[in-house]
DNA sequence: CACTTGTTATAGTTGAGATAGAACAAGTAA
DNA sequence: TTACTTGTTCTATCTCAACTATAACAAGTG
């Protein structure tokens, strides 16, 4: 898969990993079985350090999405491959909505936040 | 309006502001002219410091919801009614397309992020 | 005019995020 | 077994956004 990430933007750089594999899940280049590059690799060919892909990985695991062994690496879930296309096209239509709106990256996060706990 | 704001919690207490006062409007408790709290006011009863509430009430006037004027206060502008109900009706879909997929009130906030930094 | 309210400036505190280096534990593979 | 891979844990440091605190200033209200 292909990791794009900005060093300068708004969202934690382990954020931004979370939601590439998120991302690539979706679109079905990641598939259930599928392996993460190993923590140490990743960070050194993102030029992050290895405590910022680690952390990624443990949030991806504690959301059900991968499973982490020593020695084997990350392992993508059968479970990850539940139905993220609707949620990618739900994605798509609010995000247009929003800039319709003129709101904010922030605001639109804090706003689904808050739907998704009441 | 009621304002709940959790200084706990894992969003900026400004951004909660921001997104109170998009609630209150999508659910018509706030209409086209009516006015906001002043800053200090509001700032006093939530146990805020002024500047807080102030970046909330300026970032909501860089979204067009609010026109701010020194002696009269933060006021509702028109555009807010106008935009906002295709924001609530494309978040209600993307919650229930997430909470189908089984992901978190965090994850999601994170994609969505992603997705309007993209 | 007195008063309200947003604007601007300066400064200190706190916590999350990111970095760095090192040792440790569990699994893989020859 | 042995060598290697890879995640786990720990300590420590640095930076920056968010928040707080005070205070003065500017524009509009009544």
């Amino acid at each position: 898969m292909l990791w794009r990430i900005d060093p300068a933007g708004d969202d934690a750089l382990y954020a931004q990993l979370v939601a590439q594999v998120h991302l690539a899940v979706a679109r079905g280049e990641l598939a259930a079985g599928d392996r993460l590059p190993a923590a140490r690799e990743l960070a050194g060919s993102l030029d992050l350090n290895v405590h910022t892909v680690l952390k990624a990985y443990q949030r991806l695991r504690d959301e059900g999405l991968i499973e982490l062994r020593r020695g084997r690496g990350a392992v993508v879930t059968a479970r990850a491959e539940a139905d993220l296309p609707p949620v990618e096209r739900a994605l798509a239509a609010l995000v247009r909505a929003a800039r319709a709106a003129n709101l904010s990256a922030e605001t639109t996060a804090v706003l689904v936040r808050e739907a998704m706990n009441r």
